[in-house]
This record gives structure tokens, C-alpha cells and sequence, in this order.
DNA sequence: TATCTTGATGAACAGCGTTCACTGGATGAG
DNA sequence: CTCATCCAGTGAACGCTGTTCATCAAGATA
């Protein structure tokens, strides 16, 4: 909207100068003109509604009621398309200043919210574990990670591991959810439970597959059969997140209650 | 061999009687009949050679000297065909009893020889990413695991979750070398270089690059640039193992030295 | 007004997973 | 010895994929 027709009253007429969008004599009524912008965004589109095995250049293209080749003028590849969609998830996605009394709520935080990035999309995981974050536009992120491992004391050959386990524990996460959510719906493969899969159902059955296992050869996945696969994948995240944690605090030199370790 | 013909000087005439192979009067000489195993190994011939993304149905039936559809009487799918790839690639891999005063060590065994698996064949992180661990052949290795680490003395809730984090690290560990030999061997792209990709070029070109990024943006990863990508990947592969071992030792109720945590 | 640039077109190519009517040679029965 | 049966493997086809390229209409420029 310029700010020439912002004060007039109603439907002000097309002034000569001003040049309005043409309105296309065709058939197609004023499309804002292709960008790479809207083939990612197009792309996330298909990709919510299809899942990454339904994502296909045709498709994007009739999102947008366009041809497939005019896509090829926004997008190299497919491949790019898809990077594009994997550095566009983490857009806005900032890590904390980095705070030495508080690393570890700070990569709690971090992680959390990388896992919801990833389950804002359909299929995100499987995108994301495609891709090495050492792209421009991500190379803030695993700077951001490495100062908060350096500055809360983590000798530097941990901290340049600690980076890459614990994206590699979050994409690895969500991908497995989403591994079970997929199974999930396409066993109840009906058109109604196709919207909301039935989660809770399926982790019950599960829990009684373990449980129903003979005693003699699997104690042990008996034994778990309730911890395994559980309603809430929050706790099972954290949970997982926390051993990396305390893993990390074992490398601290000097920690509070305990004599330094001579490693 | 028969012993009817083990006496006999040399070429014994064919008896009657014993029906020898029909010798086939046809071209093909004597093929031995398609069969799932066959197929199997097949497509692992054409990854190896090919890739992942080379992995197609009609170059497996042109490996078998076979037409596409011979196929899909052996193998219900291209899934199907890969799942069992997953499955065989870990045939006779055993987790070792559980040993309460070794399970750190026998942690290590395990996960340097499960990436040695998942390097035998090219790409084989990203199938093994791509399934769950959770079928009929793989839930001894599942419950392996689980014994070691609760006879290790890991609470139920860490227990459970130490499998899959484990697992995932190495996948997850693996399909980075992969993606890294990968761009090698397409940046490097001769021919002759298609055969050995020049890793250690390649590692140094990333610790230039990370070496000669902005001072006042990328402190830490300058900092690291020597680490965080090495020669040899082993090393790496230990140190992020170690963390985790670390982490789950955290939760051990009676450490040696330390008091026992409240958690 | 004539030329150039730009963005989209639609047809085409080679390859993909999967299905299905079929066939040719071996097997077993009468 | 002949016939019927069976079955593994065939080859053609379907609809889909990613990608390329000559073409074209329309807006901008000279």
C-alpha cells in the first residue's frame, strides 16, 4: 500500500501517474510476481500437507498455480529448495548471550526450542538431518553454542563436540517422534484419523507389545515396557537432554561439591 | 560332490541315473534362482557403487541380470528391500552380557562396532536413520543394551532412554562422515578422484575456512578451528561417546568417590 | 515506435516405483 | 509318452519424478 492512497476515502481512482498494477487483462487477477520467497514458502505449504515423500516440484508449482519450470528461475534444485526450507526454520532463532552461571538452563532453553522448530513442520527432521549447519546463516548458531560450552569451562576439544551431539540428540529426537507419529497414522489409515493420528493408542500398543514379550529372552524391555514409549515426549526429551548435561558438567575443572577430576 | 563320483579317474560319464544338472540348453548358464537373499545382496553391491541415490529397483534387477518385476516376487517394496537391508546389516551383531564392572567399556565396543557396521556400506547411516530399531530381528540388540545398563545400576527412567540416545549418536555420527566424504568426492570431482575423495584436503579447506572467519563475530569457532573437523574421525567419535558415558555415570547411585546425588 | 529484457510457458527427456497379463520351460499325473 | 499344471521371470504399461530448453507475451527502455 504507497502512501499516496492512504487518506482517501474509498476505492480512490486509479490516478494516471501512479501507475497501478496492471490487472492483467488475462485470466489470472493481479499475481504478485514469482520469488524465492514464496516457492520456500509454497514449499511449506505441500510439505504440512504432504509430508516430505509428497513434496515434489510439481506440487509446490500448483500451489502456486504455475508452471514447474518457472520455479527453476527462483530455485537451483530441488536440493536448494530444501536447504532453503532448512536455513528459513531457523530464521529469528537466536542463542543467549552466553551466561557461564547459567549453561546449562541455556542449552536447555536452546534445545527445547530447537525441537519445537522442528516440529513446527511436518518431516522437519528428516530435512534437517540432511544438512550440516555450516552454512552462512547458521554459523551464528554453532558460534552462539560453542561460547556458551567455552565460557562455562568445558575444555575445548569437548566443546567442539558438544555442539554437533546435541543438535545431532534433537534432530535424532524428532525425527523417531515423527517416525512414530507416521506409523501412527497410516495404521488407523482412516480418512478421519488421518487429521489427528491417535498418539495415545498407538504408544499403548506398543507398551503391551513389549509387555507381552517372553519373560525368559527380553526382562529387561519387560520391565520398561511402561517407559519405553510414553504419552508425553517431553519428559523422554528432557530426560535424554539431561544425561548429555550432566555428561558435559563432568568436564567442568572445578566442580562445587566435588574434587576435580584429573581427565 | 556326490561319492558315486569321488572314485571315478576324471569326467566321469554322466550315470543315468543321477540326474545330473540339466545344464540348461538355453544361453543362461545355469543361473542360480533369484531368491530375497540374492536380491539383498544385490542391492548392496549397487550402493556401494552407486550410493544411496543411485539406489534404484531396475539398477538392482540389472545387477541380477533380471528384469525389474522378477523383483517384487522375492521383495514386497523398495522399503521392504531397504528394511531388510537395515536388518542384515546388523546380522550377528552381538551385544555382550551384561557386565556390571565393565559396562563402560562394553558401552564402547558396542558403539565403535556399530559405526564400523554402518561404514561397510555407503550411505548406510541415512537407511538406518531412516527405521526403527524396533523389529523382531533387532530387539535382542535392544534388550542387550538395556541389561547392560541396568545391571549397571542406571535407574529405570535413565536406562530407558540411554538406548536410543546411544544409537542415535552413532547414527546420527556416521551420516556426518558420510555427508562430509560426500561433498569431497563432488567438489574434487575427477574421476580419479571419485575413488579415494581427498578427505584430508577437504578437512583442511573447512579449518581455513573457519580460521578465516571474522575475529569480532566468530571468536570461539576460530578458536576451534583445528577441532571441529580432525582427521581422523575416531577420535571425535570417542570423545562425544565419552560424554554420554559420563552423563549416565552421573546417575549411578553409589559412585566410588563421590557422595551419592539425591536425584 | 522499435528493441531489449524478463518471467512464465509447455513440451520433452530420462528415470523412478509398481502392476499385470503373459510365457516358456520344468514338474507331476494319467 | 503325452498332457496339464505350475511358477519364476518377462516386457509393456501407468503415473509420477527432477530438470532442461525453445518459445512467447508483455513491460521497460531507447
Amino acid at each position: 500500500m504507497t502512501d499516496a492512497a492512504a487518506d482517501s476515502p474509498a476505492t480512490p481512482p486509479p490516478s494516471p501517474w501512479e501507475r497501478e498494477r496492471p490487472a492483467r487483462t488475462h485470466a489470472a487477477p493481479a499475481r504478485t510476481p514469482l520469488s524465492r520467497e514464496r516457492v520456500v514458502e509454497a514449499a511449506f505449504a505441500v510439505l504440512d500437507r504432504q509430508g516430505l515423500d509428497g513434496l515434489s516440484m510439481r506440487q509446490v508449482a500448483a500451489e502456486l498455480g504455475v508452471t514447474v519450470s518457472a520455479l527453476y528461475a527462483h530455485v537451483h534444485s530441488k536440493d536448494d529448495l530444501l536447504e532453503l526450507m532448512y536455513t528459513r526454520l531457523f530464521d529469528g532463532f537466536e542463542v543467549p548471550e552466553a551466561d557461564p552461571e547459567r549453561w546449562q538452563e541455556q542449552l536447555l532453553d536452546f534445545a527445547r526450542a530447537g525441537r519445537q522448530r522442528l516440529l513446527s513442520h511436518r518431516d522437519m527432521a528428516r530435512i534437517s538431518m540432511a544438512h550440516v549447519p555450516f552454512t552462512a546463516e547458521l554459523l551464528p548458531h554453532v558460534e552462539g553454542l560453542l561460547a556458551i560450552f567455552r565460557t562455562a569451562g568445558l575444555p575445548d576439544r569437548i566443546a567442539a563436540e558438544a555442539g554437533g551431539l546435541i543438535s545431532t540428540y534433537i534432530d535424532g529426537f524428532v525425527l523417531e517422534e515423527g517416525m512414530w507419529q507416521d506409523r501412527a497414522a497410516q495404521q488407523g489409515g482412516d480418512a478421519s484419523s488421518l487429521a489427528r493420528p491417535d498418539w495415545r493408542e498407538m504408544a499403548g500398543e506398543m507398551q503391551n507389545y513389549f509387555a507381552s514379550l517372553p519373560e525368559a529372552n527380553f526382562p529387561h524391555l519387560r520391565a520398561l515396557s511402561g517407559l519405553m514409549v510414553t504419552d508425553s515426549s517431553d519428559e523422554r526429551f528432557d530426560i535424554g537432554l539431561q544425561i548429555i548435561l550432566r555428561g558435559l558438567a563432568s568436564y567442568l575443572p572445578d566442580q562445587p561439591d566435588r574434587p576435580v577430576p584429573d581427565d
